[in-house]
DNA sequence: CTACCGATTGACT
DNA sequence: GTCAATCGGTAGA
């Protein structure tokens, strides 16, 4: 990969402004087992304040230390034996980031479709623990720096105009589903979630 | 120590 | 559309 990591100054913002900007970048990783990635086309904002679905909500524990961390690094948890990956947004201390919900492959195909035991292309990383699955990310990697640009990390590709950016609320949490989190790339295919979120 | 439960997924009707 | 498997984190006794 050719591009130069997005720096610690695009994390470190509001993480609604971050979620947004992030929509079009290429999350990339490299292992030994070869390169693969693709574009990001939807993500999910938690905030420091006020944000009951935010694992940083009560407060620093040992599995969300990370998100307390410096903006720009990887904050990965595990939910129902799976991994989810964040990039943590805002001054170190705040407890905010950004979800990575679904990237459009891209890159890597074949050795994403073997860790994802040959699904369909659709459903190699639709999904946050999907992509996890197909990227073979995991706790090895919370904590990670992602402005690097080595392992895991990102990098700018393309902006969407605003018209092609839909939002709507979060997936899979039970408080504070009243916000507009949830932001995603329109008509992208490669999305998570119910239909009917995915046309606003 | 036990009990509960989730920022999910995949199989099934 | 429905539903159960899954297992580490967290809270509470």
């Amino acid at each position: 990969m050719t591009n130069q990591s997005l720096p610690r100054k695009f994390f470190n913002r509001d993480p609604v402004t971050v979620a947004r900007d992030m929509l079009g970048t290429l999350l990339i990783r490299e292992t030994e087992a070869g390169v693969t990635g693709g574009r990001i086309v939807e993500t999910e904002a938690y905030l420091a304040d006020g944000d009951a679905a935010c694992h940083a909500h009560r407060g620093p524990t040992r599995r969300n230390a990370a998100m307390f961390g410096a903006p720009g690094h990887a904050y990965i948890y595990t939910i129902h034996a799976k991994f989810c990956l964040n990039a943590v947004t805002q001054a170190a201390g705040t407890g905010s980031a950004v979800l990575i919900r679904a990237i459009e492959p891209l890159c890597g195909l074949e050795l994403m479709s073997q860790r994802r035991q040959n699904r369909p292309p659709r459903d190699l990383t639709r999904g946050p623990a999907r992509l996890c699955q197909a990227l073979d990310v995991d706790l090895d990697l919370n904590g990670w720096d992602l402005t690097r640009g080595d392992k895991l990390w990102m990098a700018r590709e393309e902006d969407f105009p605003e018209n092609r950016i839909g939002s709507s609320a979060r997936i899979g949490i039970s408080s504070g589903q009243d916000l507009k989190l949830r932001f995603y790339v329109r008509a992208s295919g490669f999305l998570s979630g119910p239909a009917r979120l995915n046309r606003s």
